[in-house]
DNA sequence: CGTTCGATTGATGTCAGTCAACCCGAGTGG
DNA sequence: CCACTCGGGTTGACTGACATCAATCGAACG
């Protein structure tokens, strides 16, 4: 179950400092916000929200990953974000008082900040920047889904896996002597998930990916990005 | 070309009264927004926005619909959004401070109004209530391709179809005596470029839902929906 | 060491894409 | 008034790529 614990042992830069919403704001006053922060933890797997369900405030990823996910007709699910440090959600029950329309279950142990709607309610008003930059994220987050559709309308299926690929190294990539060291956030079936495949496809794909010496397969959830290049100039 | 013209002559409550964002503003405010707009319009076919350019300004649908796509890998267009009357586009580049990354196109005779990115800046310093607004329509396209990432990972082709066909009953339906009467914004091309499959499906997929009688095809332009629970129930 | 869950590989089937022919209505011009 | 063209739409035959089903592998963990 989860825990609910007051932050006042809990570092501020953990919190708020980091959290590219609350960015325009001085110590003070992420001070003040962090005051007014829940705290709560999920094991992996464990599910965060519902479709359906309502979500009392806006919750802020502090350490861990969740995937936000919509069941499709064929009782599959369809990967809509990967979230991770400092990315929020809930912000449609705040903004348009509507419930969830999607699920979210965490991919590993994940501890969140939570803020209460009446409380980010009073905040925008106060510090209207913080508007400014709720905006900016969901503009951001619109670019980004644009790019996945695009994506997901190509029918050549090379095209989205190197485009995952390209994403994930964007994001969890490290540099490494070799190339780009890569942790999986998906297992092959949430990567099918993600850009509408199936496992077994994406397994086929990668593969063939290895055997171009593209990238390097270690375990299932590490990839070597050999010739980033390549990849990329796959999806122009 | 364009014509562009002051606004003086036109009706307050076709530029800014029955635009979403402005909803929540008073007649004497309206008023002053609607003095700072400027008015263009453009001709069916006509490019108003090319990714990679800037627009200086938001741009609101007085009449007309448009179409906003991305150029795939595979040289197709991938359709993201119609458009229409009290829509509004170049949010991005104000936001964030960003060029287009679509293109836009006019898809009948189209005009709009345009507000200038550092009066809309103002306005929305001196209007917070414009600021959540803009928050809720951001909201609210996001779920909309939530909704159309959801239906393009569905393999089976007739979930898109039926969506797709349920999206435009909602948005330019119109009741009639046998059902919702629909004049189509996009041609058999446009709607395949906007659910990722090719015209000749598209052609197929819907000669096949008049056979079933669930639609009736009126020349090229016009549907009408028959039966329109059964689209809604094979979407489930 | 055995169990389990995910990943891989192979064989087969299906359905949307492709290519091509044809249709149809609108506009054009003789 | 008819012939012609043109663009979009439809239809049919064929193909190929991904899904599906099934067997096997293999890494992780107790």
């Amino acid at each position: 179950m989860n825990n609910i614990c007051n932050c006042q042992n809990c570092h501020n830069d953990l919190c708020a400092k980091n959290v590219f919403i609350f960015s325009s704001l001085n110590n003070k006053e992420i001070e003040k916000i962090v005051s007014l922060i829940i705290r709560k933890t999920y094991l992996k797997g464990e599910l965060i929200a519902i479709e359906g369900s309502n979500l009392d405030g806006l919750i802020i990823i502090n350490k861990g990953k969740v995937k936000v996910y919509k069941n499709t007709y064929e009782g599959k699910e369809q990967i809509l974000y990967i979230f991770s440090e400092g990315d929020f959600f809930g912000e449609k029950s705040l903004i348009i008082n509507q419930e969830i329309t999607y699920n979210i279950e965490a991919l590993e142990d994940t501890s969140v900040c939570m803020i209460k709607k009446e409380t980010f309610k009073t905040l925008l008003k106060e510090y209207p920047e913080i508007s400014f930059k709720v905006m900016e994220e969901l503009c951001m987050r619109l670019e980004n889904l644009e790019n996945i559709i695009k994506s997901m309308g190509a029918k050549n299926v090379e095209v989205r896996i190197n485009s995952v690929l390209l994403e994930f190294a964007e994001k969890y990539g490290k540099t490494h002597d070799e190339g780009i060291l890569l942790e999986l956030p998906l297992s092959r079936e949430g990567i099918a998930n993600y850009i509408g495949l199936t496992r077994e496809t994406v397994s086929r794909k990668i593969s063939n990916l290895q055997s171009e010496g593209i990238i390097e397969v270690i375990g299932n959830k590490k990839i070597i990005i050999r010739n980033k290049d390549a990849l990329k100039k796959s999806i122009e």
